[in-house]
DNA sequence: CCATTTTCTTAATCTACATTAATGTGTAGG
DNA sequence: CCTACACATTAATGTAGATTAAGAAAATGG
């Protein structure tokens, strides 16, 4: 059990990396994330104060993801071994995010995946750049930024 | 500890209900998926011999999937508190896939989702009809049609 | 503070995929 | 062996969201 201080855009973990770690977040905000062939940044999680982020890569096998910090943090290193002694209830309630993700991801359009992480996530919305949750979200950010100003129209 | 045979159509689990199960498939087919407010089905995961076929919601919650057979089956119905004590190894080789099919969806057109797929699940594309596997997808039977035939025409 | 860079918005155009609809093909069950 | 029904294909038209570009606003650091 390793904790370490992490400044602002400080990279933990690297697309391809072996022998990725988990991160328990004290404190701060990191965040998970891939790079497509195109260059483009598809945000996978957000990691605020008391989330584990991490690739489910096996400790053999090189990780999806990159790990990075959206502000500064103070966050647990742990081995993934070890991570796997970690509360079992918790994993399955990450699953079931995942589950819903997938599912919003295939039928929701644009401006209800937004609401949904808005009511989901309200603090984050306020920590992160809205080019991000469009990240995020799957869409670009001037999608995002019409949904919104669409959505303040409609409601009265 | 409960062994079931399952008729084709033969549904298990609908979404909202409550204490809902897992499934191990021991022969057969089942998939789980959702319909959205337009009444449209999309396939959250295919269950061939050998997989777990579950929501992830816990006991108390309402479940968000249906659970149906594609094909005569065979599946040990478990109590969830059961299932708890199952494989973690296999969880977090789930978690995985439920990472990769989410960057897929955020990342990835519907042509190279089909060719992700049919490379990583060949022995399922000849089993269920095409429109089942647009709905994994996310995209319409129509799309994948022609996104079919284009990549016969592109490959020489 | 100011200057520079980062982020957000708006608008025009473009494209992948959805929708609709018609026609074709296979196949299961009576 | 038919008759249906389930599934696949094709084509025309529509649309959500991508792309591009430019300017405004906000944040950041020196």
């Amino acid at each position: 059990m390793n904790k370490i201080n992490v400044k602002k855009k400080q990279v933990l973990q690297r697309k391809g990396n072996l022998n990725s770690k988990a991160y328990i977040v004290e404190s701060g905000l990191l965040r998970s994330y891939t790079i497509d062939k195109n260059g483009k940044e598809h945000i996978f999680m957000f990691g605020p104060e008391g989330w584990i982020v991490t690739d489910y890569a096996s400790g053999d096998e090189p990780c999806d993801l990159y790990i990075d910090a959206l502000e500064d943090s103070v966050v647990i290193q742990i081995e993934k071994n070890d991570e796997i002694e970690i509360d079992h209830k918790k994993i399955l309630k990450r699953i079931r995010v995942l589950q819903k993700r997938i599912i919003t991801l295939m039928s929701a359009s644009a401006i209800d995946r937004y609401e949904h992480f808005i009511s989901t996530y309200p603090t984050i919305v306020q920590r992160v750049p809205q080019y991000m949750i469009a990240s995020y979200l799957g869409i670009t950010p001037e999608a995002l930024s019409s949904a919104k100003s669409q959505r303040l129209k409609s409601r009265k």
